[in-house]
RNA sequence: GUGUGUUUAGCUCAGCUGGAUAGAGCGUUUGGCUACGGACCAAAAGGUCGGGGGUUCGAAUCCUCUAACACACGCCA
């Protein structure tokens, strides 16, 4: 179904247009000055110049033509040219109660369905999820999310870092600890042993270990350099052990992002390109874009009109390993390949944003997409502390995510725990969706390109403007319904009515928002924006049960058409927070 | 050095393709439960929108200069 504000600007179109003016002034915004009107327009001004007339006389034309209109129930020219709309409450009704029988709320499907890849997540192998995954994680899976839910087909891929020198690293420590493992012995060509040389825990101690020991010790990081190389080429041995560390790794990373709510379609990693990489460099030498630069093979992507220097895309170092322009480039032939997608989205740290540059530029230039492919950078700033600085742990460690997520949960059981009587189990499982729900909300309420404050005293807030709050009023208006049902009501036979009274009715302008923001929200793949739209959801809800009397309504019509207004309510806040990855409880 | 981003109330942030008196939350002050969840609601105080210049009938928003901070800038990812 068409957009409110559409709806609204085509009628006023029509009146521009029946005064003698262009229909396109006649575009209708929500009023900034609440006090004086509902809706606006305030294209008699824009129109001042082009018709070299008063803007309020071009008002008072318009005005005049709107006399009787269906959807007004009021139009004001107002100095120096405003149009000041109210709404008839009949027309308003007829809009929500069509947006509540319609598919998705009234939200249309797009013009083109797109098949978009929207690579998230981006954990490495061999290392634990720290704080600094989380942000990835969680708008990733609020943008595919909402991708899916403006119609489009989407696939979320993990993206795993499995490739690269971490894990040259892990094998060389590997190597250091126990030389004897059959893993290292170049002539040895038995099977491998099932079960695998070390534990999670090992695993997890051994790569910041190694990490340490390259950063100081010249010998060992060549070393690994070897063996990344030599794990990339297929040394037997190496690829048993990788193989090793994917399993126990994987299974861990799986576990954290279960209880994060994050689910990836696919669990493909940089590895999986390696079979692209050979094949795309030598076409990449073939067709001329590739040369050597310094020692290694490089593509220039720099162009005429740069403001700065952008530097080449290196496709292979000068000791023949692949690096990560190359396994991203690999990648995006791999995607095209398997998917042929209109778009990739990267939710990516946005520090990363010029490396990312260059590799769209290598893919478009070397034809690896198809030239009208959008590969579309969504970087995301960084979590700080209250101090402003990279939130760390107290003595200044990176804090794993899933101690973060820990702490989050057991402060949010023990103020849960204060409240009745609920039975411990179910105060478990509310405190984990209520401190999920915090979690999410406090990143995905800040604009992703931004740097921003984790203060968790602040997110695990029941007021304000936080996930608890928003939990909060959908729990309220779920027990109020659960209490008319109780009482015999049929929630299924109730009908809406015209608004009665001033919260009321706002209430209803708010839902019948729902299908502009969530268009908006996905084409611009910002989450704070559906964040921003249920806070002001849920606040004209409970300004508007505030003064309403609901199950004491003595007229029984009235009563069912309160009712479906609720029911209205509760869904729509349900839909946005699912698209935005979490769940409300039924008590809390 | 070059480029990008940020700068809005004491603090954390919104502000849609330029429009009326720049909005929220927290914090501060004050008021409201014998109605359906007071984990709520209502009200007050608090801002030269970093600074200068320009475009426009009209600028937080567009252009330009400038300051501070953050980040990035070939063989890690």
């Amino acid at each position: 179904m068409k957009k409110i504000l559409d709806i609204l600007s085509e009628e006023m179109g029509k009146a521009f247009e029946a005064a003698g003016y262009d229909a396109s002034l006649g575009r209708v915004t929500v009023s900034n000055r609440p006090d004086l009107c509902e809706y606006q327009c305030n294209g008699a001004m824009a129109g001042a110049k082009q018709y070299h007339k008063a803007p309020f006389m071009i008002a008072n034309e318009v005005a005049a033509q709107l006399e009787g209109n269906k959807a007004f129930k009021e139009v004001a020219a107002v100095a120096p040219g405003f149009l000041n709309l109210k709404l008839s409450e009949d027309y308003l009704l007829s809009i929500v109660k069509e947006m509540k029988s319609a598919e998705k709320f009234g939200l249309e499907a797009p013009e083109k369905v797109k098949t978009i890849v929207i690579d998230y997540g981006g954990p490495n192998v061999a290392k634990p999820l720290h704080v600094g995954h989380l942000r990835a994680a969680v708008i990733g899976e609020a943008v595919k999310r909402m991708e899916r839910y403006a119609g489009h087909k989407v696939i979320g891929d993990v993206h795993l870092g499995d490739w690269g020198l971490q894990m040259g690293l892990v094998i060389t420590e590997l190597h250091e600890r126990q030389p004897e493992l059959c893993y290292f012995d170049e002539n040895y060509e038995g099977e491998y042993p099932v079960e695998p040389p070390f534990t999670l825990a090992q695993l997890e101690e051994m790569y910041p270990t190694a990490s340490g020991k390259s950063k100081v010790d010249e010998e060992y990081k060549a070393k690994a350099l070897a063996a990344t190389v030599q794990l990339q080429t297929g040394r037997r041995g190496y690829r048993a052990l990788w193989k090793h560390i994917m399993n126990i790794s994987v299974e861990d990373l799986k576990k954290n992002y279960a209880n994060l709510d994050v689910d990836f379609d696919l669990w493909l990693g940089e590895s999986d390109a390696q079979p692209y990489i050979p094949g795309m460099v030598e076409k990449m030498k073939q067709d001329g874009f590739a040369h050597i630069s310094e020692g290694a093979l490089v593509v220039d992507v720099a162009r005429e009109d740069d403001k700065k220097e952008i530097p080449p895309c290196m496709i292979l170092k000068s000791d023949g390993a692949a690096m990560y322009d190359t396994t991203d480039l690999a990648t995006i032939l791999q995607r095209s390949h398997d998917y042929n997608p209109d778009s990739i989205i990267y939710v990516v740290d946005k520090r990363q944003e010029l490396h990312f540059e260059q590799v769209f530029r290598c893919a478009l230039k070397t034809g690896l997409v198809a030239p009208e492919t959008e590969l579309k950078f969504l970087g995301f700033g960084t979590m700080n502390g209250k101090d402003g600085k990279p939130f760390k742990t107290r003595d200044g460690g990176v804090m794993r995510l899933s101690s973060l997520i820990a702490q989050i949960q057991d402060e949010m059981r023990d103020k849960i725990a204060t409240n009745e009587a609920i039975s411990a189990e179910e105060a478990e499982a509310t405190a984990k969706m209520v401190a999920l729900a915090a979690l999410k909300y406090g990143d995905l309420s800040n604009q992703a390109s931004k740097d921003y404050v984790f203060d968790v005293e602040k997110f695990i807030s029941f007021e304000g403007d936080t996930g608890p709050y928003i939990l909060y009023t959908i729990v309220r208006i779920k027990s109020i319904l659960a209490k008319y049902a109780a009482q015999g009501g049929d929630l299924n036979a109730v009908e809406l009515m015209a608004a009665q009274a001033g919260a009321e009715k706002q209430l209803q302008m708010q839902l019948a928002q729902f299908n502009t923001m969530m268009q908006n929200a996905a084409e611009e793949t910002a989450p704070h924006k559906v964040c921003a739209y249920i806070y002001d959801l849920a606040n004209a809800f409970n300004h508007f049960y505030h003064e309403t009397k609901i199950l004491g309504e003595e007229n029984e019509t009235r009563k069912q058409g309160l009712i479906a207004l609720l029911i209205l309510t509760r869904d729509i806040l349900e839909t946005c927070i699912d698209v935005l990855g979490f769940k409300a409880p039924e008590r809390m």
